[in-house]
DNA sequence: TAACATCAGATTGTTAACAATTCCACGCCT
DNA sequence: AGGCGTGGAATTGTTAACAATCTGATGTTA
């Protein structure tokens, strides 16, 4: 395995779990000499997280951990919409019937989860951003999966700690998985396209809503 | 403007106008003498172009340009349909009256191009692609914009002249964008939404009965 | 003859030094 | 006191040499 290749897992993580703060400056010497290594590959997993939508990078001026504006974040739950509406449609044709018993195992898992520990988000977050996963994984579209699995989803767990303050109840996403998949077993696309966007149009006005709020408190 | 990015718009149009050829192995030494530059920069224009997949990349065995599959260009095709669709949902909310007129004068210059020059598919080619084009970048939304305009159609100018042969006739195409403006023009989202759908899935479908008679041809 | 080991050439990955640009603090002027 | 140049330190961009890996041809052996 290749050093930019190491570096970039390492910065990806670095990232996600919030070690690295967003909108951080990245100084190359400094965080080569973290990995020990000098600044060729970290350039070189920089320009890759850079494609991820990770790091922004401004000539002669350096990269930055990525820092998403509110209006940024309703273009992704949009652009989500889209793709995971077509991630349903697909996935209701291509899916393999072992998969789905995976992942309806899974959700009786998150069921048991929210049942225990009643207002554990993060578990909760995790287990939503499982489900999608898991469905783009078996969508059968590559260029589909890695979009959402590689690029998407990764920034959506940066943010998620950021704006966890209980975007809609657990129970209810359950819920509305669990339509979701029925949907897919059955094999009726449409129908799971539609559940789907839904399901993410409900988290963007919730997210929306949210927002609203902190403005109209700020504003006091 | 810094060498990487001059680097890159040139290799980008070199690999989009067809000069170099899908598939073909790039050897950094010899483009880097090409373009006048040491490695490093070449090298960094070089992820630069994986990132909107123009350019593949196996560590230790170097790059090539991208050389899509059927299967691949199908799964280009699937994305699109949900990503354009979207594109034209946000145009009815967020584009400006003043581009929808634009887009009406582009429409009726490629009605003339059409008369014209009947046949003539490389234009109406490159017209699709305009119309595509500025709806994406009338949409309102950054993200959707940068992944169309940046990413994907590119790869698809790079695959109109290969599999370019009269995959839908020109006037039927400009009769969806008529439609698909109207739609927009009334402010009518869910509409234009479904008939972008529509649009984008006929030229798969199309593409896809190319394929198969292809297949068929070499069979015999 | 076919499969395999081996070695040379070429190619990519990595490093460290050099050049160009930006950033920031300090002092100056109004 | 506040805004504006100026200079130096720090940071990024670029280069060229070095190390590691792969490719392909050659020769050897069963």
């Amino acid at each position: 395995m290749t050093l930019s290749e190491q570096i970039l897992d390492q910065l990806e993580s670095a990232i996600v779990d919030g070690d690295l703060q967003p909108g951080e400056k990245i100084r190359e010497p400094e965080l080569a000499a973290r990995f020990g290594t000098s600044r060729g590959p970290l350039r070189d997993a920089l320009r890759r997280l850079e494609a991820r939508h990770l790091v922004t990078n401004t000539p002669n001026a350096g990269a930055r951990v990525v820092s998403l504006s509110a209006r940024q974040l309703v273009e992704l739950y949009e652009v989500r919409e889209a793709l995971e509406g077509m991630t349903c449609r697909l996935a209701a044709i291509n899916m393999p019937d072992a998969k789905i018993s995976e992942l309806d195992a899974v959700l009786d898992r998150h069921e048991k989860d929210i049942a225990k520990r009643d207002g554990a988000e993060y578990f909760q977050q995790e287990g939503d951003l499982d489900f999608h996963f898991r469905i783009a994984d078996g969508c059968g579209n590559e260029l589909l999966r890695s979009t959402l699995c590689e690029d998407h989803y990764q920034l959506l767990r940066l943010y998620r700690r950021r704006f966890s303050s209980r975007l809609g109840r657990p129970s209810r996403a359950l819920a509305e998985h669990r339509q979701i998949l029925d949907a897919i077993r059955d094999r009726d696309g449409e129908l799971a396209e539609l559940l789907m966007r839904r399901h993410i149009r409900n988290a963007r006005q919730s997210f929306e809503r949210h927002i609203a709020e902190q403005q109209s408190e700020k504003s006091e």
